[in-house]
DNA sequence: AATATCTTTCAATATATATTGAAAGTTCAA
DNA sequence: TTGAACTTTCAATATATATTGAAAGATATT
């Protein structure tokens, strides 16, 4: 296969996985283009590349950027801003589940305290289940919560080295 | 706060949390509605609860059940059909991981393998940057397919206290 | 076999989300 | 301070996705 082809088919089932976890697609295009560039790319290269207008390649880079996944560069002697991508996939990673553990989980932890607090006869079947479920979907949560906390600090040699080990 | 309106604001911030995930979110509320139900519930019931149609409780219940998620229940004499969850939090995360990774990791994986036979230049620093960019994301996909294999299979103490112990 | 009860389908419609592109805004060099 | 080069904004538009509801399809009951 030819390097072009490569890339896009790449770029092209990056944009449609991250269209199924919820990341609109030409922001999901834009970071896999980056992730495969060597160099960091002006707005005109990256139109060019996946055939989207300049609004859309503006907002989609500044939504990459608050997600922490992309940084501005500015090339001495040329006024045109560029972009690249962090290439670590091991940072990358860390980075996405910081963003999501914030905006996603710690938001929906808060949910699952406030509804905890229910009043009324503890015995009626309907509370009870209620209760039960909720303090189970805490727990979880929880648990979720300390690993991605754990898991942000970590070291680049636990995902490829250690947890190989401890699942032998 | 009184138990309808702490069961409204668990579906509602659910459904929310689906949508973030890709999930429709009437999907995502009807799991919530049964997860919190100690019995299993009709169409009508369903439809009553969260304001949606018939045909969209019928849609998006199979899809559940297609999920592996909700399954149906027949009770003596009656011919209406009933449906209801499971309520084991971990049994739950492990099916959706189950279902994400034959839908979404093991598809990746396939074409992260063929893009990585590029013809050309190796020294060509275009194919250089493109070859050991997907190389480290196959190695994050393969680990996080090995990763899920053994989650898939474990009991949740095993797993989480088993991981917290690692980053330790 | 006619009827009542319940489920499924799907074209039409509504809603939500993404994208465009041109105008306004900004910055810099002359 | 002007204008060229570049970026940002956002109303309009396009696209994708979700939802409805009535008709068709099932299945059990009389």
């Amino acid at each position: 296969m030819r390097l072009n082809e490569a890339k896009s088919r790449f770029i092209q089932a990056w944009g449609t996985l991250g269209s199924k976890w919820g990341i609109n697609r030409t922001m999901a295009q834009l970071h896999a283009l980056l992730m495969v560039s060597p160099d960091a790319m002006s707005a005109e290269q990256m139109m060019e590349e996946l055939n989207v207008s300049r609004g859309n390649v503006n907002m989609n880079i500044r939504e990459l950027i608050d997600w922490g996944l992309v940084e501005k560069i500015h090339k001495p002697g040329d006024r045109k801003e560029y972009f690249r991508a962090d290439k670590d996939i091991w940072k990358i990673t860390k980075q996405v589940a910081k963003e999501r553990k914030k905006r996603e989980l710690e938001p929906i932890i808060k949910v699952l305290e406030q509804v905890s607090d229910v009043e009324g006869d503890k015995k009626d079947k309907n509370v009870k289940a209620f209760l039960e479920s909720i303090q189970g979907i805490r727990r979880m949560a929880n648990n979720a919560d300390k690993t991605l906390d754990t898991m942000i600090k970590a070291e680049e040699n636990w995902f490829f080295g250690g947890i190989l080990k401890l699942f032998k």
